[in-house]
DNA sequence: ATGAAAGCGCTAACAT
DNA sequence: ATGTTAGCGCTTTCAT
């Protein structure tokens, strides 16, 4: 291994040549600024010999470009989430890209700071999952005109592309189908949340409600990372709500806290209640019953958003429309939603 | 918002004084430097009130550091994985340092294109889950200088800091338990991989029913991202083995796929068959009937990596002995093993 | 106590 | 067709 980094002006030294040649073959230049075949040859041949690698960082410094992608989610190690990073990951990588992702926690004041880190980093765009009120910061990442697209959340005040579910009419879907199994006392457990994506979840809920005459009954949960904190809400509200006979979960995490509940308080399910849940996960199918769940695209709305952001760094001048794109989800119907009183 | 980046120069000729002041003063040298403290709080308020950000790309050029580390997993996806990259990312950037991060999908070739990229990007340290034959990249790295933390799986030719779980006695230990319920016919069903944790886990299993005068039955599965290859598998395995009565699983992902397995093939656990995991997961926890499993200490795993980095990186001089350390896991034992015929 | 200037490794406008 | 050179924005030695 050689013992000091070579720079480019070592492989001009060697070659007898100057340093634009190589860089000029180095990024393919070659053939534009007509440089002999032959000298072509020996720059790669030579490069390639020594196993010289550019700089990136001087290569950075002097484009204004890094070739990295910042990935804001609001939790790596949540399922939902660390696999839309996969697949933003590998399509990032085949494209020349690195990523460089942080969890929000849905915290603004940290996503501020993150925001702030990956510009002074020079990052070239960025895919966000975006914490409420951090509509300013993204503007002022579009005005100085950086690529932003938004995952899972659409902000009205922010004007760039996103990509999302169709949160409203998966929840009045699924609501509906627990009317039409002839449950009525229908709750809906979710996150408290004043962000878009949530708002839409229970407004589905209590659409399908309405539209049938009947009563929500939304019960409310913290944004937490102590799952024993959601544990304790959920048991207090199941036990304090005995005609409930049904529940939609708004989150994963409110499902997978919210069943783990049902068994210790020994609720049948689906006979004395029924459960839907937001987001699929292998405990839902692992579990007897099986619950019936909204299942989102998770590969396709990772596919769009890094497309779509690719596309805005290849073409930068292309001032193409924004656009929201919203994605379909699909209520995977299972045992845990069946018929009432139809044993 | 300024529409123009500004520099240290710019803000050098606003207060009419020298870059190399302003440096100093940014880098906490003022005092150092004997500035005088009128001028420091001069600079201060100035780069605070212009919102001057230091150029983290030029600055890295000139030292050399990137405040970046290397985070090389098998799969950002996987629980395990996901919630070890939160760890770390939490801490490192508590620390001033960013993360970029890989999935490596147990891929050598992809590993060594991700080392190589991350060696372009001058990235300070490195913390790998490393694949197979993969150590002459780290050695390499090693050689430059540059700390590396392996996680997951220590590599006995690379001399460096390690962080692992007594893979051995965790496998040891849960088929005695099983052994210890009554169970006689324990098989193993396992990612099939030359690593060291995966042939731990395959020993102590073995070891287990040596002691106890029985015989293994290992069924080897393929590594890949295909669930429904796994699936596949396991349910021939399981078909044509009707004697078996308990299986332990090498892996979480090999689990949650035996575990469909079973309920689609309608095999009753813990009567027909016994089940215990490796590394936990809510789909356990929540099964009916809950699964006994091998618990990885995953925050410790991930704060030990990441705290020995910071270490090695705070100390570059430090000779320090690099070291392997263990963690223990805790076998939790649920209804999945209850005693055999004991109903 | 503060400043001038060199240089990290690269690209690209300009020159030949 | 190839070379010269001026920066990108920062740190840091050396000078004053």
């Amino acid at each position: 291994m050689p013992a000091k980094k070579l720079s480019i002006a070592d492989i001009a030294e060697k070659l007898q040549i100057s340093k634009t040649t190589v860089s000029f073959v180095l990024n393919g230049l070659a053939h534009e600024k007509r440089i002999s075949n032959e000298l072509v040859e020996r720059v790669l041949k030579y490069v390639k010999e020594v196993g010289y690698k550019p700089n990136s960082l001087a290569k950075s410094l002097r484009t204004g470009k890094s070739n990295t992608i910042g990935l804001i989610v609001e939790n790596i190690s949540d399922p939902f989430f660390g696999t839309i990073a996969r697949f933003i990951e590998d399509a990032a990588y085949k494209n020349g890209y690195k990523i460089i992702y942080c969890s929000t926690y849905n915290d603004t004041q940290k996503t501020k700071e993150m925001i702030s880190m990956f510009r002074d980093r020079h990052v070239d765009g960025y895919i966000i999952v975006p914490p409420e009120n951090i509509e300013e910061d993204i503007n002022d990442l579009l005005k100085e005109g950086l690529p932003v697209v938004l995952l899972d959340r659409s902000l009205p005040m922010v004007d760039t592309d996103s990509v999302i579910v169709n949160n409203l009419f998966s929840t009045y879907n699924a609501t509906q189908h627990l009317i039409g199994q002839g449950y009525r006392n229908i709750a809906m457990i979710t996150l408290l949340s004043k962000q878009q994506q949530m708002f839409d979840r229970a407004r589905g809920y209590k659409l399908a409600l309405k539209e049938n005459g009947l009563k929500p009954l939304i019960k409310e949960l913290p944004y937490t990372q102590n799952a024993k904190t959601l544990i304790e809400r959920i048991a207090s509200f199941l036990k304090s709500k005995k005609n409930i006979d049904a529940v939609l979960f708004g989150t994963n995490r409110d499902a997978t806290c919210g069943l783990k509940v049902m068994n210790t308080l020994g609720i049948r399910i689906p006979e004395e209640m029924a459960v839907v849940t937001f987001d699929d996960a292998d405990a839902y199918e692992l579990h007897t019953p099986q619950i019936t769940t909204i299942v989102q695209p998770i590969e396709e709305l990772a596919d769009h958003a890094i497309r779509t952001l690719l596309n805005k760094l290849n073409n930068p001048g292309a001032n193409t429309k924004n656009q929201t794109v919203t994605l379909h989800t699909e209520l995977v119907i299972r045992g845990s939603s069946r018929k009432k009183n139809s044993k």
